[in-house]
DNA sequence: ATGCAAATGCAAACCGTTTGCATATATAAG
DNA sequence: CTTATATATGCAAACGGTTTGCATTTGCAT
């Protein structure tokens, strides 16, 4: 968070430095939230940077393949959400009433692959969970 | 499986006895897979029965509301899968080489979700969990 | 400073899915 | 069995998020 170098990093990825990656990285780096392309779009505009919305997904694909950010699904059909990508493996706990999504650091995953790939003979590379419920705000609200 | 009647079924839904819908019930019944709309829609040519794409769509939705049928998004982006819903709790295996998928009777979750509720103050309704990897057979081709 | 590969803007295409409306059909009432 | 009516279907058009082709601009190596 303090002193980020946002050129640096992504000419250590051997990507340009241009204003829109390094304020899209910036964005995301700061956001508490994951956000989608169009977040992204809207605050760009707003931080005196506008882009093109293709500018914005195709930046968004770079830097998705340069594992810069992590592409969510999270919320099953339409849009994906994108994450500043902070190297640790996560899961997300989604509130149903507000929307909101909390990163989750542990993962009770790891015994349960071994297992599976014992029982099925696959060669297990990874899963995707993700959690939801209500959380306190909202569980107060109604 | 042995001597379905899809027609008592859907009455038994509140849904009226329609062949296309007793013909999807049926398709998605024996599928070993989970089947998109547009596999649906073919399978349904192939018997004879063929219908409008919307058509499937809209069933598919009806007997998602009524629990008949689950809504599938394992693969992220895209098309959804639909899969005949037999009442139990499970996962899905997806192979990243064939793309089968196999769906998984046991769930790791129960007591994370405890753990969870108490870390974070949340109410957990529920989880989605899909692991992925390459199936015995992806494995020895390559 | 300059040349070239890469990034951007713009508009149009894309793809899975949804919707409005006219017609056809299943089911309940007589 | 017939009829009335609510519901299901077909068709074509719209939709929403995302991608793409192409002309222009920009970053960066030289």
């Amino acid at each position: 968070m303090k002193d980020m170098n946002f050129g640096r990093d992504l000419a250590r990825k051997g990507l340009r430095n241009t204003k829109h990656r390094a304020a899209i990285l910036s964005i995301l780096e700061q956001s508490e939230q994951p956000l989608t392309a169009e977040q992204v779009f809207l605050e760009l505009k707003e931080r005196g940077e506008p882009a093109n919305l293709s500018t914005v997904y195709r930046v968004l694909d770079v830097f998705t393949d340069k594992r810069m950010v992590k592409k969510l699904n999270i919320t099953g059909g339409g849009r994906s959400l994108y994450e500043y990508d902070r190297m640790v493996h996560n899961h997300h706990l989604l509130c149903l009433g507000c929307k909101k999504i909390l990163a989750i650091g542990s993962c009770p995953l790891g015994d349960y692959e071994k297992i599976l790939a014992e029982k099925t003979d696959f060669a297990i590379e990874g899963h995707r969970l993700d959690i939801y419920g209500y959380c306190p705000e909202c569980r107060r609200e109604n």
